[in-house]
DNA sequence: ATTCCACAGGAAGGGCGGGGTT
DNA sequence: AACCCCGCCCTTCCTGTGGAAT
């Protein structure tokens, strides 16, 4: 016995010691990561390097509007360009400040302002409080802290979509006209986008002076992706850990998903944790496998974790349903369960009308399928079915206090339905 | 050709919470 | 503090409909 768990031992450490280590450097995987080079995205650098270089002719460059789907590296090539202008402006002696606001989380005008206040409060010695003063206060001080010196500020405004949903556009109305009262600085915007749409919500006039420029980030198709991919690993792993084919699959999977290059860089990082775990050492195209396997569950997890209480409980009676034998099932018999369970729960059940529209969420979010089928004679439904197995399911409510009673209900119920 | 099931899904409006305004 | 406005969630009421059954 003692001996059987001695060369248990040995052969858990001699595994993990004859293993060879996968990363070299993982952080170049990371999606904050910029990296020297960006490839094939030359022309965009170049566009974008060409609106902002009046800055070193002392001229104020036009705003700019970038969009393109998420993964295209919009952020990360405004993030290098900037930074490039920063260290060429100093030779020239123009002093350049780039300031980075991600819009998701600064997401009030407010807060912009506030922040754009606070970049400088070393300089000024001037800090602005997170609440309480009156936004109009906060654009003075604003412009009394930029004005201060001669001085060019790029504003970079990533996800700007989220903040005008939210606060409208006013702010962008100040920011691209603050050069009109400026005497010594001058102000360019960059916005960034992922939602081309949101153009609408645009007041004309702030549309026409931000979009003085355009740049578009087209989505990168699976050759591209494999550059990327190859450019990082051979920073991320050692050499030779790689299997040939593992770098071209997570490009082909990745491109089927409207070219995301930060889900090929995940996929990739996420092979190379699934192989180290493992002990291999190689990661193969059976890690990718596993890996995609692996951010699927992950992210489906998240958002079944994070509907609200409704949905949950119409999720388990689909759940109960599928357990049952009984699916796929029609809107009426699905109600009926989550009528039950909600009497269970102690819980008012929502009506019929608004249940046919929390399927067809569900259904969108790829937790069901509900496809609307006429029976005839016997009416006109959804055919509701589960994507997700039944089990996954009660694991994630284990770990929700609100959804405990529900766990142990499912057979009490079936059998008082049928 | 007609009927009729079992809903789908549009329209309108109530209630409510969060943010901005006065 | 009082107020208002907007977006969101939900209900009520409603008309529409594909096709098996008759």
């Amino acid at each position: 016995m003692e001996r059987k768990e001695q060369t248990y031992l040995d052969s858990i450490f001699e595994k993990y010691l004859k293993a060879r280590r996968i990363f070299k450097n993982k952080e170049v995987l990371r999606h904050s990561y910029t990296p020297k080079e960006l490839p094939h995205r030359r022309e965009q650098i170049e566009t974008l390097a060409h609106i902002l270089v009046p800055v070193l002719r002392g001229e104020t460059p036009s705003n700019v509007f970038v969009y393109g789907k998420t993964g295209t590296g919009k952020t990360v090539t405004v993030k290098f360009v900037t930074e490039e202008l920063k260290k060429i402006s100093q030779r020239y002696g123009i002093p350049v400040d780039v300031i980075y606001l991600n819009c998701e989380i600064v997401d009030t005008q407010y807060r912009v302002l506030a922040n754009i206040v606070n970049y400088f409060k070393h300089e000024s010695g001037f800090e602005v409080p997170l609440v309480g003063w009156p936004t109009d206060e906060v654009y003075k001080k604003l412009k009394d802290v930029i004005d201060a010196r001669e001085r060019f500020v790029i504003i970079v405004l990533d996800e700007i979509d989220k903040l005008i949903k939210k606060s409208g556009d006013d702010i962008l109305y100040s920011l691209t006209r603050i050069n009109t009262e400026l005497n010594n600085a001058k102000v360019s915007v960059i916005g960034i986008s992922n939602d081309l749409k949101f153009k609408e919500y645009l007041d004309p006039r702030v549309l026409s002076s931000l979009s003085e420029e355009e740049v578009v980030f087209p989505p990168y198709d699976a050759n591209q992706l494999r550059d990327i991919l190859m450019q990082r690993a051979r920073e991320a792993f050692y050499p030779d850990v790689l299997d040939d084919a593992v770098v071209p699959l997570c490009a082909a999977l990745a491109a089927r998903e409207h070219g995301d290059a930060r889900r090929a860089l995940d996929l990739l990082r996420v092979s190379g944790e699934i192989a180290e775990r493992e002990g291999a050492s190689k990661v193969t195209e059976k890690h990718v496998w596993k890996a995609q396997e692996k951010i699927e569950q992950d992210t489906m997890e998240e958002v079944i974790k994070t509907l609200p209480l409704h949905s949950k409980i119409l999720l388990y009676s689909i759940v109960l349903l599928d357990e049952n034998g009984d699916l796929p099932a029609n809107t009426g018999d699905v109600y009926a369960v989550y009528k039950e369970l909600c009497d269970y729960m102690d819980v008012e059940p929502l009506t019929q009308r608004r249940i046919s529209d929390l399927i067809n969420e569900l259904d969108m979010l790829g937790i069901i399928n509900a496809k609307v089928v006429s029976k005839g004679r016997y009416g006109r439904t959804k055919e509701i079915r589960l994507n997700v197995t039944p089990y996954k399911v009660k694991n994630i409510y284990r770990f929700d206090y609100s959804l405990q009673p529900l766990l142990p209900v499912n057979i009490a119920i079936q059998r008082r339905l049928f």
